[in-house]
DNA sequence: CATAGGGTGTTGACCCGTCAACTAACGGTT
DNA sequence: AACCGTTAGTTGACGGGTCAACACCCTATG
């Protein structure tokens, strides 16, 4: 078995510098990509499993749950979502009646977006499980850790828009 | 102007709880989403407009000359890319030759894979921003932050394995 | 009133990223 | 030699996410 690695890798590389762990591991944005991708596989798993959501319907409840009655525009700023994205994903759960739509009384272009029983309902099947995922999370952090990591994350995100802004 | 988005926010939301900043900026993966979304728009940006290249390119270049001659399967392991998605990028590359494949003598399944002068060229236009880049977000951290930074990720990362082995 | 400017939501196009199915080649065993 | 399990690489399908074009509605000016 090992051999057989053993074998290949001789086979095809005949004289790789061997750093085993390249630059990658200190990348700043593999790092933070490759954990984002497995949040994001763990999220899925479980809206799946337990509620038969996506991350971005689960997201869309959370949000209308948060803000009240709220329209398409109101959550796409609070999640920063793309509004062509939101328009398709609401369509959906409109179509699988996890919300519904009425038109506000006074503005005809912009409509109220509701949560439908059966929203609710996969809403409290999922929130128990994201909130412990959420916990378990911020468990294995120290507090500090908790508090330095977002203090990083805005520095990060300071140093891009700075960087951004002058092009 | 800001009587307008008064008004209109006084119309559609007649009682919201409001939570300015929601749930949603103590949420990890919510923070780490968006701040993944933000380099990789950044590297997006950068690759694109001096080397004309996109991130997986970037990053199959960066691979090879890390790792010397080396085939797609090496790649795949080294990045923890998905072997589709770089067969795909591969292709595209060759085809605008970036790197060439040659057969390599043992072995007829695995192609070996090089850079061409061109993708040399476009990778040594893009190093410098890159590196950079890379400098400019290490810089706006202390070396503190970095360390439990990097540190915090690693216990995530560990945190999901460990969640997601026993289902 | 008329029209300009900006917000709302829809749609099409496109790339990224994941997953699964598949072919083909390889290595080792009997 | 014939088989088996493993590995390499390709392909199709699907959802996420971004961008740009568009139609529509609304308000605020002239």
């Amino acid at each position: 078995m090992i051999a057989l690695k053993l074998k290949d890798k001789a086979l095809n590389s005949v004289d790789k510098p061997q750093a085993d762990q390249p630059p990658l591991d200190q990348m700043i944005s593999y790092r933070v990509s490759k954990l984002q991708a497995n949040l994001n596989a763990q999220a899925i798993r479980i809206l799946k499993e337990h509620a038969g959501l996506t991350p971005t319907q689960w997201r869309v409840l959370v949000m209308i749950t948060s803000l009240g009655q709220c329209t398409s525009a109101d959550v796409a700023r609070a999640t920063q979502l793309d509004k062509g994205l939101l328009s398709r994903t609401i369509k959906g759960m409109i179509a699988g009646k996890l919300i519904e739509t009425g038109a506000g009384r006074n503005n005809r272009r912009s409509m109220i977006l509701r949560i439908t029983k059966a929203g609710m309902a996969a809403y409290e099947r999922a929130r128990p499980f994201m909130q412990e995922r959420h916990d378990s999370l911020m468990r294995s952090l120290s507090k500090e850790e908790r508090s330095v990591m977002f203090a990083a994350f805005e520095k990060l995100e300071a140093n891009i828009r700075e960087a951004e802004a002058d092009l």
